[in-house]
DNA sequence: TGGGGCAGAGATATCTTGCG
DNA sequence: CGCAAGATATCTCTGCCCCA
């Protein structure tokens, strides 16, 4: 079965207090800091094996879960001296979807808002979060959403209610026809990214290209959350008490940019 | 050596609303 | 109308790392 609702985290990272280590025993097998993420996330069960490599971002080491090269990963970060950075784990879109599928076939399905709460038990929290969404056969592409925002026919409201001025828009594609659209700058804490996913999947090597082929329209909708946002919007998850946090998920997009139409 | 990225915290810019 | 408050959005700063 399908999940009952089309969103889903996309992909997101995790930041864990590095003090955890000092409350495990020494193993043979991994470091403490994996031990750490491995405590909250079953990694080694699932996976039983790794790769170690260098660290992204300030990290020196890093563990990797998946199939490595090609993509599917998580990695489990660190830097010794900066134990204030904490221990990073980053699950890459693919390497999200591979663990879940891995847990589901060991008959224990992930369970994100757990995991989430237990996380800031610990003190820790989410660093980023990308909320996605298909809309599939909605019977409007990209170009169209953009063209309405053009003159004036749709806005974008804020949390506050206000219109988005067009001037945070970033809009790409050809001449003829928009493909993407950028709602808040790249680098602040949240931003919201609409894009052909109909045309993206279409090449040779698209995953779903088939799907791409035999739908009207396909239209992605991403949201990212980094920073003090994702920080909030983990804390936040953490204190609802129903498992299913999706619609809740789409309640934080919506919220903050809420596609409507001009009334008359 | 410069570019790019992340953490956390703090500073600045910008926009809207409410009030006199 | 002008201005301040409130709320964001965006940028800056220090550290640290890898890679080209």
């Amino acid at each position: 079965m399908e999940t009952m609702n089309n969103i889903k985290i996309d992909q997101l990272r995790i930041n864990i207090p590095y003090d955890e280590i000092y409350q495990l025993e020494d193993s043979q097998d991994l470091p403490k800091e994996v031990l750490v993420a491995d405590n909250l996330l079953h990694l080694a069960w699932l996976f039983k094996s790794n790769t170690v490599s260098h660290g992204h971002n300030g990290n020196t080491s890093s563990y990797n879960f998946g199939s490595g090269e090609q993509g599917g990963n998580i990695s489990v970060m660190w830097n010794e001296s900066r134990k204030d950075m904490g221990i990073l784990v980053d699950f890459t879109a693919t390497g999200k979807a591979l663990y879940e599928s891995l847990a589901e076939l060991h008959g224990i399905p992930v369970n994100w808002k757990k995991i989430i709460e237990e996380l800031y038990e610990k003190m820790g929290h989410i660093s980023r979060l990308d909320i996605a969404t298909d809309l599939i056969n909605y019977g409007f592409s990209v170009n169209e959403i953009i063209q309405r925002l053009k003159n004036e026919e749709s806005f974008f409201l804020n949390t506050q209610g206000n219109k988005i001025s067009s001037n945070r828009f970033k809009i790409i594609g050809n001449y003829e026809e928009a493909q993407t659209l950028y709602v808040g700058s790249r680098k602040s804490d949240a931003f919201l990214r609409i894009y052909d996913k109909k045309v993206e999947q279409d090449r040779a090597d698209g995953l779903y290209r088939n799907l791409a082929r035999s739908c009207n329209d396909w239209v992605r909708v991403e949201a990212e959350f980094k920073h003090r946002l994702a920080k909030d919007l983990g804390r936040y998850i953490a204190t609802l008490t129903i498992d299913n946090i999706y619609p809740y998920l789409l309640g934080c997009v919506l919220e903050r940019w809420s596609l409507v139409d001009k009334e008359e």
